[in-house]
RNA sequence: GGGCCUGUGGGUUAGUCUGGUCUAUGCUUGUUGCUUUGGGAGCAAUAGACCCUGGUUCGAAUCCAGGCAGGCCCA
């Protein structure tokens, strides 16, 4: 057919997602890629509303657990990222040694953290005497002043968090929401008094991710990563990695467990109730726009995108038919978007002067789960018909609408989370091969679109042979560990421990 | 970190190899008007581009260098 693509406005098809997915972010208008600076997007206010529903529902977790909301600056000096780099040499050495780093002594060695960062060197034509750089995570500014803050037992535990824009100096390939420049970024800091405390939170935070990935109805794995790939600074880090359709791990969320690593390195104590000093525990919990990136990749289809109900901009368009032939039919249609918006729903009216069929395929490419006609025919029944994202059309009557609408959703939602489910469940597999002999040639054997699942308990080295032998990373190890011991994929002694190998972004 | 490719109206595309025919092609989109309107309507008019800087040349969208931006592959 020769309106084939034009049918469609030009998405590629979704199981070729490379190019699927950067065209669909701009074709469902939710950035503009085109301002001049590699990693930055315009966001645009469909995709802007999208996110600020994501970041309400970190924020209600917030909320929920006691924490609240700051806001420090965006700018640090050069002096604050000394600090810091000497804790994370200081820990990367210590563990590239294999010793307590309490053993070794600070060395002023450079960290390749300078690399990533944007400097701020002039004030007008003045040079500065200190640079400042922007904030690439906020861990620096915030103990500075959580140091002042925090003084007595009585002041803990300090549950904080801020949702702002952080900044990094990507010279690899760029992707909308998964690897940019500027990044919306939702971070959460706490202190506690003991390790105790800060167990409980990482416990809470896993919660959270939890119950946030079950509204964008998104599955999950989630994993301690491996040493090497702890956050600077960290005693562990756990993550939540979605699955993209292609078979890459996007990770969208992360927790670390400091103990009292950074409370050393800034100065962070307080007095206990014995009036003796003690060192904070601390914990950081963070998200970012990649979990829109994460449902944009997971639910969308070869039509465009599909938003979960929860984040939905619009749950619901109303769109007015044959209006011209009946003057009853857009005061109805009104009405019925008022019935909607005023029991919670979030609904809109599409009452442009276009044929039906633009106003469907526009909104089927937004995602808008649920689209609703209603024209002279309907009003005579007092029905409207509702035509689902996910599939099918139904006749619901008006005065039950906002009701049977807001079980549609539900179901929908339901529906999103069973799709999700069964990609991932072909997406995650278990690794063809009992072990890795050195001699085996893998490569007619992985399939780089692959999520392997492996028993593993090996060491750097091992994970190191691993990686290199498959060309995949190591996520780190989950949760829930094998039932039976499994003989270990490098090392063949018999463990529980489940571990994924992917290509991650 | 290493290598490769690309840059033409808002989008997409012809032209680039082999400099002059380009005062730059088609489709789409935008704007205006009329007719239309239960899943992408039609006709007409109109608007709109050679990434930037430098070089070679009588002459550059086309060749060369650098920059910026985008994409791909490998580590």
């Amino acid at each position: 057919m020769a309106n084939h693509s034009k049918a469609k406005r030009g998405i590629p098809p979704k199981s070729d997602f490379n190019s699927w997915y950067p065209a669909i972010v701009e074709i469902a208008d939710l950035v503009d890629k085109r301002y001049p600076i590699k990693g930055m997007d315009v966001w645009k206010p469909y995709g802007l509303s999208a996110m600020n529903l994501i970041d309400q529902l970190a924020r209600g977790e917030m909320l929920r657990t006691g924490h609240q909301e700051y806001r420090f600056p965006l700018l640090v000096p050069e002096a604050l990222l000394d600090k810091e780099n000497r804790l994370v040499s200081r820990l990367k050495a210590a563990r590239e040694a294999g010793v307590d780093p309490s053993e070794l002594r600070l060395d002023e060695e450079e960290s390749g953290f300078k690399k990533e960062v944007y400097w701020v060197t002039h004030g007008g034509e003045n040079k500065l005497e200190i640079p400042m750089f922007l904030r690439p995570t906020s861990e620096t500014p915030m103990y500075t002043m959580f140091s002042l803050w925090v003084r007595s037992h009585a002041d803990l535990p300090l549950k904080t968090f801020q949702i702002v824009n952080t900044f990094r100096y990507e010279t690899k390939q760029t992707r909308s929401f998964i690897r940019v420049r500027e990044i919306h970024f939702f971070e959460a800091h706490t202190v506690h008094a003991d390790q105790h405390g800060a167990d409980m939170q990482i416990q809470e935070d896993a919660e959270m991710v939890q119950r946030i990935m079950h509204d964008l109805c998104l599955p999950s794995l989630v994993s301690q990563r491996p040493v090497w790939d702890t956050f600077p600074g960290a005693w562990y880090t756990k993550a939540a990695d979605v699955v993209m359709p292609n078979g890459r791990t996007l990770q969208v969320a992360t927790y670390h467990h400091y103990r009292d690593q950074w409370a050393g390195a800034f100065d962070l104590s307080y007095e206990d109730p014995n009036g003796e000093t003690q060192m904070c525990h601390q914990t950081t919990f963070g998200m970012s726009e990649r979990l829109l990136g994460a449902v944009v990749g997971m639910h969308g289809d070869d039509k465009g995108l599909v938003m979960p109900p929860s984040i939905a901009p619009f749950q619901v368009v109303v769109m007015p038919v044959a209006s011209h032939s009946d003057g009853n039919v857009i005061p109805a249609v009104q009405a019925l978007a008022a019935d909607l918006n005023a029991s919670g729903l979030r609904a809109t009216v599409d009452s442009r002067d276009v044929r039906p069929g633009v106003k469907h395929y526009d909104w089927e490419i937004k995602g808008v789960p649920i689209r609703v006609e209603l024209g002279p025919r309907d009003l005579k029944s007092s029905k409207c018909v509702a035509t689902l994202r996910t599939g099918g059309k139904v006749e619901i009557d008006l005065d039950e609408a906002p009701a049977k609408i807001r079980q549609m959703l539900l179901g929908i939602s339901d529906e999103l989370r069973n799709r999700a489910n069964s990609l991932v469940s072909d997406l995650v597999q278990e690794f063809p091969i009992e072990n890795l002999d050195s001699k085996d040639n893998l490569d007619s054997i992985i399939d780089e679109g692959i999520v392997y699942e492996i028993a593993f308990d090996g060491n750097d080295s091992d994970a190191e042979f691993l990686e290199r032998k498959t060309g995949l990373t190591l996520l780190g190890e989950c949760d829930d560990p094998f039932a039976e011991p499994r003989e270990c994929l490098v090392t063949h002694n018999p463990t529980t421990k489940k571990q994924y190998i992917a290509r991650m972004y």
